[in-house]
DNA sequence: ACTTTTGTTAACCATTTGGTTAAACTAAAT
DNA sequence: ATTTAGTTTAACCAAATGGTTAACAAAAGT
């Protein structure tokens, strides 16, 4: 039994809302357009989420919502530094495939309104590194890997796994790849980025 | 005799506008902010850049053309691909502590805007990698590092360089470092980075 | 049946915003 | 001294935008 999602009309304007501002933004996108895109009248809008700033916290949450809890999981999960490696870098890439703008609209908003990390920090769900963190120090000790912080390498995982699609536009002008060819090296990514994740670390 | 920077009203307008577009993006950017910034009238930045739009197009511009002779002096230096591993790391992280907004606004606005790549791709001084990818194919076939495409390792430099600053809020929270923490992370980052990368390649 | 609550719409409103204009000011050129 | 070109300002304008209102419709209570 899959989290069905209903066809309520706050979720009709939810899903239109995430549409245009994941795609454009809180600052550029137009209460107008959302209302367009749930096939509404604007000031429903109003009546279900009164203001554009609530309407937005809505899909910040929502967004957010998605993607703390897949990334809890596998940092907690009873596995092994390598594994949870491997489960996150193929996990992530497929997740963003089918959701393109997502972490794009994360990180841009974040930057625009860092208060909203703090927000965010409280809230249950919040992806803990702690298992993790001992893990690695405890690899590290063994000599299983070479000595490096979990932090620095929560940062490596997180930078190699999430960048590629964020900076897109611009990998692929450096790299003059059409949109099919990036496709492609994304997809080849999902093993590519833990194996070499792994050989940085593995002694 | 580095570069001056003359007093004249276009560099005062153009200041403000980087200032302002940086942090904001264009969007949420007000002309009139703008102005106020530059302590001049609102009329006058229409006087000497006719609109927003072309007014952003030169901030733009400018700001590419402080990032991108940088990188493309180092990919096609005289230089062993270790030694541009490590040079790009050091130089690039050095820069961006100095401007810290650069990194971000122009992957947010190459998002927002997929055809300004295209156009910055036909500008002379875009970075090219066809030095280093000759390098990278040399170095596999000869076995002294680990078989990866140019492509993906070149991926792999950006982003574990450049994601922990634009999603510096979003790693600060997972980590639960404030900005002194996050800062001292960063400055140990210009030789482990390139540590990293080269235990992940090399055989 | 009727009253109340909830949902929906079109028209409207106040403010913001990018952009214009015409007049005033400045300083060099004639 | 007067023209001329460039520079600067205050006032103004039209369009866009977030938000409200009042009237209406449909359910839901009673």
């Amino acid at each position: 039994m899959t989290t069905e999602e209903q066809s309520t009309p706050e979720n009709n304007i939810l899903n239109a809302a995430k549409e245009i501002f994941q795609k454009k933004g809180m600052a550029a996108s137009r209460m107008q357009e959302i209302a367009d895109e749930a096939g509404i009248n604007k000031a429903m809008l109003h009546y279900y989420y009164r203001s554009k700033e609530l309407l937005f916290e809505a899909v910040f949450k929502s967004a957010f919502s998605i993607l703390a809890p897949q990334l809890n999981e596998i940092m907690n999960a009873d596995t092994t530094i390598f594994e949870k490696i491997r489960n996150f870098s193929s996990n992530y890439i497929s997740f963003v495939l089918k959701h393109p703008y997502l972490p794009n609209f994360i990180i841009q908003e974040l930057n625009r309104n860092p208060e909203f990390a703090k927000n965010l920090i409280a809230e249950k769900n919040f992806p803990n590194i702690s298992k993790f963190k001992l893990q690695v120090n405890e690899k590290v000790a063994e000599a299983v890997i070479r000595p490096i912080t979990a932090e620095q390498l929560f940062i490596n995982i997180m930078s190699l796994n999430i960048f590629p699609f964020i900076g897109a536009p611009l990998l692929k002008g450096f790299l003059n790849f059409d949109d099919e060819a990036y496709k492609k090296l994304m997809e080849k990514r999902k093993t590519e980025v833990s194996d070499f994740i792994i050989n940085a670390i593995k002694i």
